[in-house]
DNA sequence: TCAGTAACAGTAATTATTACTGATTATAAT
DNA sequence: ATTATAATCAGTAATAATTACTGTTACTGA
C-alpha cells in the first residue's frame, strides 16, 4: 500500500547500513548517525529499517536482537561468542540444492536458509 | 557455580520442552504448564530453562524470540513465516566439514554452525 | 494555493527478559 | 528427627528491544 516517498532519513540510514560490515543493529544505526544528525529519532530508526527490509533493500539478521544487512545476496554469517562481532564468511557460497533436499524431505515450500556459525573470532582469539 | 538442588518446577520445565516438537518459548512452557501447576512463576521458568541449557540439557535457538528443544544434537531447522511454527529438518545432516571449511577461510575459531530454513509449511500450503 | 497524506520527532505502550526480595524447602550434618 | 544452610521459589520491579500513537512538518499533484 501507501506510496513510498523520498526521504532524507531513509537514505541516511540506508547508507549508514550500506557503508559498514557490521551488520549493525537499530540502535548501533541511531548511535552512528546522531552525532550529525541531531533531530533524528530511533522511532524513524526502527520504521524505515522495516521499509527497506519490507522493499528488499536490506535483509534482517534473526539474532536475538536483530541485526541488517546490505549485502542482500544470500552468504553465510559468523558470530563471535566472546565479543558478538558479526561476520560474513564468504567462501562458503550458497548452495540451492540444500533448499530443494529440505523441501522434498519435509514437504514444506523452502524458500532459503541462512547458515550461522558460531565460536571466537581472531581478534578475540589474539588477545589470549 | 552454585551447587544445583533437585527442583520439582525445574523437572516439569524439562519435561515440557521434551515432550514437545515444536521449539517452545519461555511463554508457551509457561502457558503449557501454568494451568495444571497455578503457583508457577514466569520468572522461574526464564531461570530454569537458562540453568538447562548451561547444563547442556537443552540447546537455545537465537530467533528473535528465544526458543528451546530438547534435542540437542545439532540439527537443522524449518520457520514458516506464514504460521510462525518451527520444524525440524532431521534429513539434512550436520556437515563438519562446513565448519572446518569457514575456520580456514575467515581464521575465526569455529565451534559450530545452525542451518535455519524457511519459508511455508505444509499446513499453511494446504490452506490456499 | 492548497488539500491530502507520507514521513517526521517525540513519547507512550508493549513485549521479552532479567534482577531483586522475602518466603520456602531440599539437602546434609548434627 | 532437628536444625542449619543456601538453593529455589513466587511475586514483582526493572531493563531492554521494538512498535504504536500523536501532533507537526513538508512533498506532491490538482
Ligand atoms: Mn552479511
Ligand atoms: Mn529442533
Ligand atoms: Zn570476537
Ligand atoms: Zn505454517
Amino acid at each position: 500500500m501507501a506510496i513510498k516517498r523520498f526521504s532524507k532519513q531513509r537514505e541516511l540510514i540506508l547508507s549508514a547500513v550500506m557503508n559498514t560490515t557490521e551488520h549493525p543493529t537499530a540502535e548501533m544505526v541511531y548511535t552512528r548517525l546522531k552525532p550529525e544528525n541531531p533531530a533524528l529519532s530511533l522511532g524513524t530508526v526502527y520504521r524505515n529499517l522495516n521499509q527497506l527490509v519490507a522493499e528488499g533493500s536490506l535483509i534482517r539478521l534473526p539474532f536475538t536482537v536483530e541485526r541488517f544487512d546490505a549485502t542482500t545476496a544470500p552468504h553465510a554469517h559468523f558470530l563471535c561468542r566472546e565479543c558478538g562481532k558479526v561476520y560474513d564468511i564468504m567462501d562458503i557460497c550458497y548452495d540451492p540444492a540444500l533448499d530443494d533436499k529440505a523441501q522434498l524431505s519435509s514437504g514444506h515450500v523452502v524458500k532459503q536458509h541462512e547458515l550461522f556459525f558460531d565460536g571466537t573470532c581472531v581478534n578475540c582469539t589474539e588477545k589470549m
